[in-house]
DNA sequence: CCCGCTATGTATAATAT
DNA sequence: TATATTATACATAGCGG
């Protein structure tokens, strides 16, 4: 046996690198595990892999995107400030990310932005959603918008306040990816109670 | 010294537990990148405590959001059917969990589904940018809505577009979390182009 | 390929400074 | 309270079935 002392770098052998892979992520999944009942914090890890179609987490989809929510709301220059005081080999990634991370900012402002845009303006959003959140969301869509109609009716005499509102969408968003078919109807069911 | 074997329960002990976590997260994150290094994979590790004010990321900010972004692709389905499929600590977790989110998951169905209606139909989404980021958006939001102008323009004579636009955001939008001056400032950017 | 084994490297609980 | 030390529990590389 004789266990050498691990270099720690790329594992070029295919097999190997699956064994080590599978037994190191069992581990660190403990690991997580223990951190999180032993000092009551709240973490989520998650980890890609060619051996897996999906990503796995820790410690379950509603548990991992919570955390992630409170992560996005962190201005970006403060994540960054924050990074900086981690152990030493985190410094070293730092380093090396770090004007990989200003150049890469600079060329994906405009992208991003634009990304954001058409989310927030056009119903790309709703490609993450599945069938029956679509469904759920109709109802609570539906619900809102005849409140939201009530108040509008009080206010002033015109109709073209949600079809209006239809076509920037439509016109913000060109070909992006595939749309699928549920976002349509989910969008369209909005549009019916509108008008 | 005669180290006891570690009752995994949260230590009520707080600087017991503060010491432990700082260990134990180091050692966490050390394991987190020897995985990546050792197996080229795509990992992330996200870290709250309450003892610093912004959670803790591996390797980066940038890293974390990339596999962040991936992980809100999958539908929600599939991921709880991955889950199920992990090492045995972790079943145990889900047959705890599962009920609990079971039931969270109705109790927060509408909430979430609220939630995202006003996210995306109002300007909430604005708080996650930060001022550099709001002003970047504002200049490819004024790009893009000239664009958009001549393309109304060219089908319509009405200008009251995003005029009513404006009217559903503020109808949709009722008194959430306290609001960002920047916000107002980047959606009147918008208002005022349009206008 | 997947599992189990075991020697050995590594993480860390307890303690001292 | 933070850091350094050390003995021990734990993780896992390499190998065999």
């Amino acid at each position: 046996m004789t266990r050498k002392k691990v270099k720690l770098a790329f594992i070029t052998n295919d097999s190997a690198r699956k064994a080590t892979f599978k037994k190191r992520k069992k581990g660190l999944m403990k690991k997580v595990s223990e951190l999180s009942t032993l000092c009551g914090i709240d973490a989520c890890a998650i980890f890609y892999s060619p051996y897996e179609n999906q990503p796995e987490v820790w410690p379950n989809t509603m548990g991992a995107q919570r955390v992630l929510a409170e992560f996005k709301r962190m201005p970006e220059m403060e994540q960054s400030k924050k990074m900086v005081n981690q152990e030493s080999f985190i410094r070293q990634r730092i380093a090396k990310a770090s004007e990989q991370l200003k150049k890469q900012s600079k060329e994906n402002r405009e992208k991003e932005m634009t990304e954001v845009m058409y989310q927030c303006l056009a119903e790309k959003w709703l490609q993450n959603l599945n069938l029956g959140d679509l469904n759920d969301l109709g109802w609570v869509v539906d619900r809102n918008l005849k409140e939201i109609n009530k108040r509008i009716e009080a206010f002033r005499k015109g109709t073209s306040t949600s079809s209006s509102f239809a076509a920037v969408s439509q016109a913000a968003a060109p070909p992006l990816v595939e749309q699928k078919p549920v976002v349509e109807l989910g969008l369209e069911g909005m549009q019916r109670t509108q008008t």
